[in-house]
DNA sequence: ATAAAACCAGGTAGTTCTACCTGATTTAAA
DNA sequence: TTTAAATCAGGTAGAACTACCTGGTTTTAT
């Protein structure tokens, strides 16, 4: 059975993990290395004149987050899988990026040879490939919540959490966004019943691990 | 002039970076690939048994913190020069470095090959290398802050800073450090000032840069 | 051995946050 | 289109934090 192409693209603002991951690839006759890309508009440009199969992904991009771009590309192109390649190492993103759509989420710190081809190709299968070192917890814990619907916020929630997270107080928020210092409160307590926050310190916390913050 | 050939050692977790790095370095003919190592112990073996020029070490190796580790090397192997090479773009952190004898800082995410070969040569020959995207920034808060020796906190503060981003209150904290409720809010406050921070958020986002929460 | 720093803890006061409540208007979804 | 959710904003109250002050004891460093 002759094994098919499997087109790829990358997308890493770090030169030397997109020259990492093109070295580590170059031996592998069925992966052609269609696409480097740095930032998400240029892969989103990338994906729209070349058909691609897998798009590995750091979801740290200076133009987009990871969640917005795989949206984008699940829509745009429903048949290209995504693999997240990247530095997080957050069971909340694990969980966060299969549910927006991915395929497969990686860590770059165990990401040898072997477990890059794995992954690439039972992604490409269509196979869901979770990070080998977590994927007990993974299981345990999407048994255990049944699917914690990860708290959705709305937009004027991160607005604020952004705003909180950036060390303002809620008057200085209200101010900045033309809206009275109890109605600043109000999405507060929403965030931290949300986010299940004790307090200032859970939100600023969990705004990181959303990657609301950096 | 025949140009002398550099012994480098690179130490980083992430075996996609050190695959970079490999593959960026291997045609320049002047520089030789002494050593990868992926721990900060196996590095010190390795610097144990082969005499190396540069060492392009990464701030977060599992078993070391880049500080100690600089130090070390540093006491252990002075005529060797330490080369930054991290995604920790905090100008905290370069200052760090650089105080603790580092003789340049990189960020992977602007470490294209120029940069890189030019970083390594200067080191060598003993200059300062900065992140040339700071580098400014780096200059003038240097001649303002005269070398504002990034704040030292003492053990108790760690430990009180520690237990603030763990979402206890400054109540529960005094009750399990068996202190007065005073004392704690003494301490917070000295960590505020020390840290530059406005609130509660300000000393999170302080932790977090120190490493003293993850 | 002496000076400096860290540690502990009290007073007072003002600000900010946390936690409930209520209800009107606007927006999004089934 | 009708229900649900989000947004806005008011009341009240107490807890927690921020910001000064003071001064004594202990540790650390020179």
């Amino acid at each position: 059975m002759p094994e098919s192409i499997i087109k790829i693209a990358i997308a890493d603002d770090h030169p030397l993990v997109i020259t990492g991951l093109k070295n580590t690839l170059k031996p592998f006759k069925h992966i052609d290395i269609a696409g480097l890309f740095t930032t998400g508009s240029d892969l989103l440009n990338g994906l729209a004149r070349q058909e691609t199969d897998v798009v590995l992904l750091d979801i740290h991009l200076p133009d987009n987050n990871g969640s917005d771009l795989t949206r984008k590309i699940r829509s745009l192109y429903p048949e290209t899988k995504i693999l997240i390649v990247t530095s997080l190492q957050s069971m909340e993103h694990v969980k966060a990026m299969i549910q927006y759509g991915c395929m497969g989420y990686l860590f770059k710190s165990s990401a040898n040879e072997q477990t890059l081809i794995e992954a690439i190709e039972q992604v490409h299968k269509g196979n869901l490939f979770i990070e080998p070192t977590i994927q007990q917890t993974y299981m345990r814990s999407l048994l255990k919540l049944k699917v914690k619907t990860e708290p959705k916020l709305t937009r004027r929630e991160k607005e604020i959490l952004k705003l909180i997270a950036e060390e303002y107080t809620n008057q200085e928020i209200a101010d900045q966004l033309c809206l009275s210092q109890r109605t600043v409160e109000g999405h507060r307590l929403s965030l931290m019943q949300k986010l299940e926050a004790k307090n200032t310190v859970g939100l600023i916390k969990a705004a990181l691990q959303m990657g609301i913050i950096i």
